[in-house]
RNA sequence: GCGCCCGUAGCUCAAUUGGAUAGAGCGUUUGGCUACGGACCAAAAGGCUGGGGGUUCGACUCCCUCCGGGCGCGCCA
């Protein structure tokens, strides 16, 4: 259930208000002409309008239940608003016949409108006009929007559950930025405090444990293979140099040896996970900006703090907490939520708009003390929006494997990479819900890539490059005109023309992911494009005698090449010309 | 005990943010290439959407309640 989260960015306004002009969809402009025409019945006070797709054949193209609901506000019957608003519809000249060949009444007052053939031409001209704009909004103002996400802690490498919070992020950014805002992606590197020590003297007696000392990891230290690597590079490097050090000083080298290597593994993996950050925030760093007791000076000059027994306190029930939240312990040590503060403090002050955090389920307890930091600070409730992405239960046939860093449990993404791909990985990573668990079965993973969806999408792709390429052999002398020459009123197959419907769905679907904050609604239509086109694929032969018909399939088939591989970008998973 | 998330076909998951007869893939059954790629298509079977109440024209979706699973409730990070 709830599945209603939304988060009320108002961007569907600015949707419709700012969308670019070419590439503006059919929907948009029908909402927006049933928007003005509802307003002339029912006055200001109209629910949003929202046209939708039915699911049902005979219901047209597009379907709303406007009327219903302005039926609700007013009193007065669905149906007779519906003759109203079908009516204004059929009287303007832009909307009929240009856009709807047919309007229908149908239920209470549910209003089905068939589009013209023309108006779905016309848009998958505009497509192949500039593809690359397809799909994506531009605006004046774009909200600058900053997304952090995986941040894991450099203890170890990164494991699946970093693998889904990387691939839903970075689909997001990428949806978020076509969808015409600002986006930039950040890694935030706890690269200090107590696990970092923990980690340095784990790796100091695997260390003396390859010189034949006596080595006893601590028990609340780091117990992975991954450990012993880390330790022969350094010996590699250092030599027998720390053997004879002292313990202080040996555990903070190899604190920040251990880190540094476990972090260039991260990149690594990061990177061939198709994953780029635009920024990196290190707390040794950060701590050392003084930006942290700024912070406090700020909270304290605006009364929200104060000392109770030894410690300093945030009155973070002021805004929405059940619990005032400690800050500087009695010993005089800072909790883990101060220096979060002021970072959440300088993400704002570096001038972003909205700021969104991707958490595992085990931080769900913490977001309403940062809501109430980000509120003290003075920002906004709706500019701070913590995302928590499920955790993926892992499986080895029925055995239910458990995840531990320290103990060194864990399936790392790289085995997942390596064993499924990396396209077939990020797919069902983005395909999923964020907040579901969901269930991963390595036993079965390379058998399931084989069935994975994202090879139905991708054979789109290279079917479409195929025809390109039989082309000369198919039909020799045959000369591609300029696609803005195709007769694409030739495309008048049912199958053609539920193709051409989801072509011109694309941009509002990109909107509506990036509103959501869902990259599934991605997966979702391209599944739904990629079922029509092998139908239509199927049915109609792209290539044949008629040299003008052969145009004007062509022209479809590349507007589908072109939708796909944006799509498929969007999730970041490649396109391939052949499989 | 309190809080958050989840429960949909045998399995893994969707469902246009409250719409019309709940859909895909896998698995099972049956058909289809002398065609531009059969990694495809067509069809069958499979559901009281965990149970029960409520809200309304209409509920997988919202509210209440119970059951089941995950996670969190620190002067830990």
């Amino acid at each position: 259930m709830g599945r209603g989260r939304y988060y009320g960015w108002k961007l569907k306004a600015a949707m419709q208000t700012e969308e670019h002009q070419e590439t503006r969809s059919i929907r948009g402009r029908i909402e927006e002409a049933l928007s003005r025409a509802c307003r002339e019945i029912a006055g200001d006070r109209i629910p949003p309008v929202i046209l939708e797709k039915p699911r049902r054949e005979g219901h047209g193209d597009l379907s709303t239940n406007l009327a219903l609901l302005v039926a609700r506000e007013t009193g007065a019957k669905g149906r007779d608003i519906a003759e109203k608003l079908s009516g204004a519809l059929r009287a303007n000249p832009g909307m009929c016949p240009a856009l709807c060949e047919k309007i229908e009444i149908a239920g209470g007052g549910f209003i089905n409108l068939f589009l013209s053939p023309g108006a779905l031409h016309a848009q998958l001209a505009l497509l192949l006009k500039n593809p690359g704009r397809y799909g994506s909004s531009a605006r004046a103002n774009p909200l600058k929007i900053l997304i952090e996400f995986v941040s894991a802690n450099p203890t170890g490498p990164l494991t699946v559950a970093h693998g889904r919070q990387a691939a839903v992020g970075d689909s997001l950014a990428r949806i978020m930025a076509m969808a015409g805002f600002g986006v930039a992606r950040e890694y935030y590197l706890n690269d200090r405090g107590k696990q970092i020590r923990l980690l340095g003297a784990s790796a100091r007696q695997r260390y003396l444990d390859l010189f034949g000392r006596t080595a006893v990891i601590p028990e609340d230290g780091y117990h992975g293979d991954y450990m012993r690597g880390i330790a022969e590079r350094a010996k590699a490097a250092e030599g027998d140099r720390w053997l004879a050090a002292g313990e202080e000083e040996a555990v903070s080298f190899f604190s920040k040896y251990a880190a540094d290597d476990i972090l260039r593994g991260i990149v690594r993996d990061l990177d061939e996970f198709r994953v780029r950050f635009d920024h990196w925030t290190s707390e040794t760093g950060f701590s050392a900006t003084g930006k942290i007791e700024e912070c406090l000076d700020f909270l304290r000059s605006k009364g929200l703090i104060h000392d109770r027994d030894g410690a300093v306190w945030f009155e973070s029930t002021k805004f929405g907490d059940d619990k005032d939240r400690v800050l500087v312990k009695s010993d005089g040590q800072r909790t883990y939520f101060t220096p979060d503060i002021a970072y959440h403090r300088d993400k704002f002050g570096r001038g972003f708009d909205r700021v969104i955090d991707l958490w595992g389920p085990d931080h769900h307890g913490y977001i309403p003390r940062m809501k109430a930091a980000v509120k003290a600070l003075g920002y906004a409730e709706e500019q701070f929006t913590p995302l928590i992405v499920q955790l993926t239960t892992l499986f080895r046939g029925k055995e239910k494997l458990s995840m531990s860093t320290r103990a060194g449990e864990f399936v790392t993404l790289r085995e997942v990479m390596d064993e499924v791909g990396v396209d077939a990985a990020r797919y069902f990573f983005a395909s999923m819900r964020t907040d579901s668990h969901l269930n991963f079965d390595l036993a079965l993973a390379a058998k399931r890539s084989n069935d994975n969806p994202v090879y139905y999408v991708q054979y789109v792709h290279a079917r479409i490059c195929s025809i390109f390429k039989r082309l000369p052999e198919k039909l020799p002398g045959f000369v591609l005109p300029p696609w803005q020459s195709a007769p694409l009123a030739l495309l008048k197959e049912r199958e053609e023309l539920d193709l051409l419907g989801l072509i011109s769905d694309y941009p509002l679907t990109v909107a509506r992911s990036a509103e959501a904050l869902e990259p599934n609604a991605i997966c979702n239509y391209l599944e739904g494009l990629a079922a029509s086109f092998h139908q239509c694929y199927t049915k109609h032969t792209v290539i044949s005698e008629n040299a003008a018909l052969t145009a004007a399939r062509l022209a479809l088939a590349e507007g589908v090449r072109c939708v796909v591989r944006s799509g498929l970008g969007l999730l970041g998973v490649s396109a391939p010309e052949e499989m």
